[in-house]
RNA sequence: GGGGUUAUAGCUCAGCUGGUUAGAGCGCUACGUUGACAUCGUAGAGGUCGUUGGUUCGAUUCCAACUAAUCCCACCA
């Protein structure tokens, strides 16, 4: 046995496991005939090169499962991903070109496309390898990105067969746009932010001044773009003026007064300014009342040459410039604080502005329909249950979905332009000239939001439009696993593009969530800097440490802390397992360890062996429930608690003693219990239990392989975990009154039990694990109290008294007080038990087995009173 | 305005389909290094399970209302 150090390496130990797990094969997936297939589909990281504590929970999560399954006798597979088409990785490759001196607009699209792709190919790179650390047991060999030639293939297809189904569209609407990322963002893109502004309360006169409306806005920037004013029908206040006109002020143009229903007359002063070319609401109205659409701001949100001498200047400037303005002109009637919420762009967070454009639409009214009944009718379900509420209530108001961006990194949209016959081609194929007459076409400049090929993702990265081996085998997935912050964005698309495409849905379990936040509850974020780099605590703590963190003491769905605390109680959880594994070796001896000899086993090898069996049972229930805390707990509790504190202690007495059979077969359960207990524990730490287990198991070569436990009959030994139970009750009530009587821990005593019968031979056999556990010097058993001095402190268990002479400690009253208080505590059970089994609804109504077990505890509760009423009698 | 979540020990949280003496980790108190482990062991203190009703033989668990936090969606100029 080669030495072992006293204190658990995480860091030698992962990083070799890293590195033969790297070059192992073992995480590679195909489709195999033998065995059912599991498939996750994981979230493909945000490209910011950096692992954070969001891709160590999802990553976590995802590999607990798979590798639970994978030993569970699965074939495994995720789809993983390292990219994703979006804004920010825009930003990111426009970032690092500008490092290199290039700009994109000088080198063109193309060849932006070209540097862009290796650029992400290497930056990908690192974050597997980060998420490698992690302990991730995905297939990264075979990863696949969303830009890649298969994927484009299956975005281009479904776009053209939507636009053929007349489900996608091109139109002008009133879109959200950043002006910083100058693109168009859908709605589920923008986030509203309250902030503190005004109410602008503005006069627009009548040309000849015979009449006046007030309008209060918000925005009065956006006055030069007004085109009219909107009241209501019904307002008496304004019913005669409805089709006259007024006169923007300062600006000075003639606009007509409209009547529309969206107007409420009493909220404001019931007159409404209309800007249909940047305001949705205003947009319906002037469509409705035929008013102009008079767009006033450039793409990067500056004035246009509509607003004459203010032409190019920045929208926010432009608010303070003009109301000065209107104060002057008189036009400027009150101005009030207000809190308003505010647009702004979910990646950057600069302010939207909603602008009038044309841009590409998705109708999803018909889509979500076959999306929602997948979820209804419980064919995909949400774990936990609550989360099918959120999607409903997206999914049955939805909105058409704005799909176009203004950006080169992404999926072009196949859509060509002929500019001499003026007919618009959609087509799967790259094509240069106009089907219809020849002449050359242009390709439309924009690409398709991220979300619309990711939602694509459950079949486009198992090769589909090709029917493959892969897509039959693994469509539908089996899980997804993600944050709730993405329903929306990701997982209700999944589910739409699957029913709608597939005619199928894309997985069946969607395991959502929570987001971890600081210890303040605060989400972690740059701007804050109180972001925690899980690349630090995977150095400080090992990533079995961070795993087990990010795992215990929070459940799905739910927000989590992130406690450095916490991980620290499972970094010593690790140096615990370690240290039980170290003795274990530690005493296996030169033989080789065989299997166990049931025949030989006693009370304390049966009741390791029958809780195990439970634990098996149970984390598997709790592992297929997804109950991956309950799980965790449970293996986390059984391995400290009952095999270390309890077990290892009952082992030692034969493992120092002579018996050479006894030695062999204690050896054997050893192994097994802590065998088991690694497979147990090797979803959640994968790196200790693989280090650990192959040097237990010599001819093993990964724990990967292995199969999970199973619950056995052969350690079916309910009685014997009884009568155990029964023993370390007196051990504890022996250490108890020890403790209680400032019995130092060096002084032995001599305990004598007395015992019924029946239990004198459970007694008698483990008296060894008595003297041990409880700081014996001896223990004898007898069946009644001869010989027992009344001085001596009697303790009332289940299967036995234990009395300890102490005539020298024992302070008499102090001991009837103690038995007395017993008696309390014991009436008291008592009173509770009789109270249920005297109520006749509860007779007549309980299970049987809940009375059963009601009249148990009564009688065992009788039986003890008994004992301690003989007890203090003969305390005097 | 619509919807959701949370409220359990000093702190952070578990508690599966109602029946437990209501649990864990950390913290706290008192002891303790006998040859796996002080990243440890033993014992202990600490909870009217947010409030009020209801359903039930029985409610921390189910229902309703309320209170307090919090999130998502929508948004009236």
């Amino acid at each position: 046995m080669k030495d072992m150090p006293k204190t658990y390496d995480h860091s030698d130990v992962e990083s070799r496991l890293y590195e033969k797990w790297e070059s192992s094969g073992y995480f590679h997936a195909e489709p195999n005939e033998n065995k059912p297939p599991y498939c996750i589909v994981i979230p493909p990281p945000n490209i910011t090169g950096k692992l954070h504590m969001g891709h160590a929970l999802d990553e976590t999560l995802q590999d607990v499962l798979i590798r639970y399954k994978r030993m569970s006798g699965f074939e495994t597979l995720w789809l993983p991903g390292t990219d994703h088409a979006s804004i920010a990785t825009e930003v990111k490759i426009v970032e690092q070109m500008a490092k290199e001196g290039i700009d994109k607009r000088d080198i063109g699209r193309k060849a932006f496309l070209e540097r862009a792709w290796e650029w992400k190919k290497e930056y990908g790179g690192t974050i597997v390898q980060q998420l490698k650390k992690l302990g991730s047991s995905a297939d990264w060999e075979r990863e696949r990105f969303t830009m890649d030639e298969g994927c484009s293939r299956a975005v281009t297809k479904v776009f053209v067969e939507l636009y053929n189904k007349g489900l996608i569209y091109r139109g002008d609407r009133i879109i959200n746009w950043c002006p910083d990322c100058k693109t168009a963002l859908s709605d589920a893109e923008v986030e509203y932010e309250e902030q503190d502004s005004s109410l602008w309360h503005v006069r627009y006169d009548a040309p000849d001044k015979s009449y006046s409306i007030i309008c209060a806005t918000t925005r009065p920037e956006t006055i030069p773009g007004d085109s009219g004013i909107a009241v209501n029908p019904e307002d008496p206040r304004y019913k005669d003026i409805i089709g006259k006109t007024v006169v923007v002020p300062v600006i000075g143009r003639e606009i007509p007064i409209v009547a529309d229903e969206y107007v409420e007359i009493d909220f404001g002063t019931g007159a409404v300014k209309i800007t249909p070319a940047h305001d949705p609401n205003d947009f319906e109205v002037g469509v409705r009342c035929g008013l102009e659409s008079i767009k006033i701001f450039t793409d990067d949100g500056k004035l246009n040459e509509y607003a004459g001498k203010y032409e190019g200047m920045d929208r926010f400037e432009f608010r303070k410039v003009f109301v000065e303005e209107l104060k002057n002109a008189g036009a400027l009637v009150k101005t009030e604080p207000y809190k308003h919420n505010v647009g702004t762009c979910y990646r950057c967070h600069a302010t939207v502005e909603p602008i009038v454009s044309k841009q590409w639409f998705v109708d999803m009214k018909p889509l979500a329909k076959p999306a929602i009944e997948a979820v209804r009718s419980g064919d995909i379900k949400f774990v936990p249950e609550r989360f099918d509420k959120t999607y409903y209530n997206w999914m049955e108001k939805i909105k058409d979905w704005c799909i176009s961006r203004q950006l080169w990194w992404g999926h072009q949209i196949p859509a060509y332009y002929c500019d001499a016959c003026g007919e618009m081609t959609v087509c799967e194929e790259v094509i240069d000239t106009c089907p219809l007459c020849g002449a050359p076409v242009r390709r439309d400049e924009d690409v398709l939001d991220t979300w619309f090929s990711s939602g694509m993702w459950p079949f486009s990265t198992l090769g589909w439009p090709d029917n493959t081996e892969e897509l039959k085998y693994f469509y539908p997935t089996s899980t997804l696993v993600t944050g709730y912050d993405i329903i929306f964005f990701w997982i209700a698309r999944m589910i739409v593009f699957g029913m709608e495409v597939m005619k199928e849905k894309p997985f069946s379990t969607v395991y959502v969530h929570g987001i971890v936040r600081d210890e303040l509850g605060r989400k972690m974020s740059k701007s804050l800097g109180n972001g925690i780099d899980p690349l630090e605590i995977i150095k400080d703590y090992g990533a079995d440490s961070l795993r087990f963190s990010l795992i215990t003491g929070n459940s799905a769905g739910n927000d989590m802390r992130f406690h450095i605390k916490k991980v620290e109680a499972a970094r010593n959880f690790c140096n615990k397992v370690y240290n039980a594994s170290r003795f274990v070796m530690m005493n296996l001896g030169d033989e080789e360890v065989g299997g166990i000899d049931t025949s030989m086993l006693d009370t304390a090898d049966k009741w390791i062996l029958s809780r195990l069996n439970t634990i098996v049972k149970e984390v598997t229930y709790n592992l297929d429930s997804y109950d991956l805390n309950l799980a965790a707990q449970k293996i986390y509790d059984f391995i400290w608690t009952e095999f270390c504190d309890w077990y290892i202690e009952m082992a030692k007495p034969r493992l120092y003693g002579e018996d050479e059979a006894q030695k062999k077969n204690v050896r054997a359960v050893l192994v097994r219990v802590l065998g088991d207990s690694m497979k147990l524990l090797h979803p959640f730490m994968p790196f200790i239990t693989e280090e650990l287990y192959l040097s237990l198991k010599s001819n093993c070569e990964t724990i990967m392989r292995e199969d999970w436990c199973k619950e056995t009959s052969e350690f079916d030994f309910a009685q014997d975990e009884e009568n155990m139970e029964g023993i370390m009750e007196i051990i504890r009530s022996v250490r108890n009154v020890r403790a209680e009587m400032n019995v130092p821990p060096s002084k032995r005593v001599a305990i004598t039990l007395v015992s019924t019968e029946e239990n004198k031979a459970i007694c008698e056999a483990c008296t060894p694990y008595i003297i041990r556990l409880a700081g014996a010097e001896t223990v004898s058993v007898q069946l009644d109290k001869n010989g027992i001095s009344d001085n001596a402190v009697g303790i009332v268990c289940r299967i036995a008294e234990a009395y300890i002479p102490l005539e020298e400690l024992v302070d008499l009253e102090k001991e009837r007080e103690r038995v007395t208080k017993e008696i309390t505590r014991i009436n008291g059970e008592i009173a509770r038990a009789q109270g249920k089994l005297n109520n006749q609804g509860f007779v007549a109504k309980a299970p049987a087995h809940v009375i059963e077990e009601e009249k148990v505890k009564l009688e065992n509760a009788k039986a003890m009173l008994e004992k301690l009423e003989t007890r203090l009698k003969d305390l005097g």
